[in-house]
DNA sequence: CATACTAGATAGGCTCTCTAGGTATGACGC
DNA sequence: GCGTCATACCTAGAGAGCCTATCTAGTATG
């Protein structure tokens, strides 16, 4: 899983880490490795990027950490996502698309 | 033409500025009019955003600016799109082409 | 024993946006 | 004549978030 740039638009990590760990309670490789395949390898998290944007979501109470072993290696930090967080996913995905659209209303004009 | 708050995603900004002076020539207040008008008040540019973009845009040769009357008040700094700045747009367009994309892949998922 | 993969993390820098101010012109009401 | 508003330009400083680079450490493979 080789790691390239990605130029990750800001402010939409968070919307993407709380999305695929909503589905499933993930770790924070898991999470990188998910998103690159399920936007086949056009979103490509960076790690530097990815464990400062846990740390902030834990921080704020929308995701849950858990110690565990991962079966092959080191132990892994699966993060679950709070109620709080589902609300706040909500809200993102409905920000994003509401954007999402009036970008695209900008660039047909 | 209220200025509210408006949570603009980093690294589209230079696209939409490229875009509506693509289709027009205009000046810096009137392309934040000319934005939140196409995208129906949800995309609201503010000036301490908007002009820093300007400039950016016209140190790196995408913008070409021209002082004119404006007919209304002071004087109106006048931009076009330079054929560089075209060959940018086109770029730019593609790029958030292929992340929303990416984007509402994984938002689907 | 070296390499690669997994899994976590931090430091420093950089870019971009926002808040909050400032300057100046012309039109309108009073 | 004066205040107010809309127009039109601009900057400084702060903060957020992403990237590059680097580090640690366990496990597996050749």
């Amino acid at each position: 899983m080789t790691q390239k740039r990605s130029e990750l638009v800001q402010g939409t990590l968070d919307l993407l880490i709380l999305k695929v760990v909503a589905l499933e309670p993930l770790h924070g490789y898991g999470i990188a490795q998910r998103i690159q395949a399920v936007s086949k390898d056009v979103l490509l998290v960076q790690q530097g990027s990815l464990y400062p944007a846990l740390h902030r979501l834990e921080r704020k109470g929308f995701l849950k950490p858990e110690w565990r072993e991962s079966g092959n290696g080191p132990m892994a930090k699966v993060y679950s996502v709070t109620p709080e967080g589902r609300k706040q996913l909500k809200e993102e995905v409905e920000h994003w698309q509401r954007y999402a659209g009036a970008v695209a209303l900008v660039l047909e004009a």
